[in-house]
RNA sequence: GGAGAGGUGGCUGAGUGGCUGAAAGCGGCACCCUGCUAAGGUGUUAUACUCGUAAGGGUAUCGAGGGUUCGAAUCCCUCUCUCUCCGCCA
């Protein structure tokens, strides 16, 4: 959520910035409201003020037992007036949040200025171009040889986009959960979350995905709660309406979740195999930081994402978003992206966003900075990472001309094998 | 699902109609004292909005919403969350 202040106080430059992002936004109605809000607000104080005053009087008055009828007509007329004014009051506050919750955050100043994913930066590449010296499948493919995927199965039980892991496959996606998250653990000084899978709407405001993103997630409609998209969900909501004092920061959190979407409006998209499902499962990376020491956390997620793609002797960049590509939420981001050879296509497996105060100021999560001043904490999240997308390029990258798959090193131990053949 | 108890400041916890934005303790901050890894003393310390260069002032906020009243943390209603017991399931 953007600070109505920030607003207020230079809607020009605010707009500017959000049409990098968005190019049919309008803060008309938003100032128009707050001015409103403002003078009534003005208004109802001086009246509140005079009835407080008054009725002060009376209490006095009263003790003596000198009551007058008069005084309690007058403020009777006042009483409603103040509760009239109140209800509209409270009306604007409404409408006021509901319009900000609606606005996106301002892209960093550093974010490459551009429309889409075609103007994306690629700012690193991992890419052997290995040569296969025989006709390579795809991980659709491999996983049928292999009798490790089934998508037959699942679909029949739940319809597609929902794996079914089988035998060793089964052992290689727990493998790869556990390796991801025990590397971050015993190395980057995260404490380590299992978190609920389903959250009340509140929570899932506070990320962002509430209210404008709704179709994009699960509904548990009898008891209203959500099946979260992503562990950044449950692990912001973590601090939800907190106050750190400074020592307490910076916080580094981190949480293994099955993952739901919907999948809405990208039917046909990406479908095949395990390119796009509606479950799935990610180890999560969340920060709350200090503001000043964001960017460099934000660094450091990134890098500590990719140590995963090196272990894992997998092909991939790393690319740096354009304004008109970043999410709702973040102000920077940068996403992982792995080579599938099988599909010929670079597929996403991270996302390490900078969020700035964005959610923060949505979930009320505040830190007592040195002078002892209150203000929001910044929070980035990235995957570390989810694994669909890197189960498919590590069956297609380390396939092998007898159709066996190998295992690379950082996941013998967790495995107890070198191949799936 | 049934019964009961409760949601108050960074935390613990008093407070049943006006003198309560809220006792006390803890924690935090500042200063003082004290030579022995530390203790003690004094003061200070909610948040948001708003007016003001500032000092300071105003308003709101005691889970949420509504009601009674000139006036509500306090009374009434609805909702919500937490805890305990019973039942049910694991």
């Amino acid at each position: 959520m953007l600070d109505i202040k920030k607003i207020r106080v230079n809607p020009e430059r605010v707009l500017k910035d959000l049409l990098k992002k968005d190019k049919d936004i309008s803060l008309k109605s938003i100032l128009n409201i707050d001015a409103k809000l403002k003078s009534l607000t003005t208004k109802l104080n001086e009246l509140q003020a005079k009835q407080n005053s008054k009725s002060k009087e009376i209490g006095k008055l009263k003790s003596k037992r000198d009551s007058s009828d008069e005084v309690f007509k007058n403020l009777k007329v006042l009483s409603e007036k103040i509760k009239e004014l109140e209800k509209e009051q409270k009306k604007l506050s409404f409408l006021l949040k509901n319009a900000l919750l609606e606005i996106p955050n301002l892209p960093h100043s550093s974010c490459p200025k551009g429309k889409n994913e075609k103007d994306n930066i690629v700012v690193l590449e991992k890419n052997k171009k290995e040569n296969y010296n025989f006709t390579i499948k795809d991980h659709v493919e491999i996983g049928k040889n292999l009798d490790i995927l089934d998508f037959e199965i699942s679909a029949k039980m739940s319809g597609t986009g929902f794996p079914l892991f089988k035998g060793k496959g089964a052992l290689l996606e727990r493998a790869l959960i556990n390796f991801m998250t025990d590397y971050h653990l015993n190395n980057f000084g995260y404490t380590e979350f299992f978190t609920p899978f389903l959250v009340k709407p509140d929570t899932a405001l506070t990320t962002g995905q509430l209210p404008k993103f709704s179709e994009d997630m699960y509904h548990i409609e009898k008891d209203d709660l959500y099946l979260i998209p992503t562990a950044e969900v449950s692990l912001t909501n973590i601090h939800k309406d907190d106050l750190f004092s400074l020592s307490d920061l910076p916080k580094y959190y981190l949480g293994y979740s099955a993952c739901f979407r919907r999948e809405a409006g990208s039917y046909g998209k990406d479908t095949r195999g395990l390119l796009r499902v509606h479950q799935f499962n990610k180890v999560e990376l969340v920060k709350f930081v200090e503001p000043k020491k964001s960017y460099k956390e934000l660094d450091s997620l990134v890098k500590q994402a990719t140590n995963i793609l090196d272990l894992l002797d997998l092909n991939y960049r790393v690319v740096e978003l354009c304004s008109g590509d970043l999410g709702f939420a973040a102000a920077k981001c940068f996403d992982l992206e792995v080579w599938s050879p099988g599909e010929e296509k670079w597929l996403e497996v991270s996302s390490c966003s900078n969020f700035e105060d964005f959610q923060s100021r949505r979930g009320n999560i505040r830190f007592k900075n040195s002078d002892g001043k209150i203000d929001f904490v910044h929070t980035l999240n990235g995957s570390g990472l989810a694994t669909p997308r890197i189960f498919a390029a590590l069956l297609e990258t380390h396939q092998n001309n007898d159709g066996s798959v190998s295992i690379p090193q950082c996941l013998q131990s967790y495995m107890g094998i070198s191949e799936i053949k």
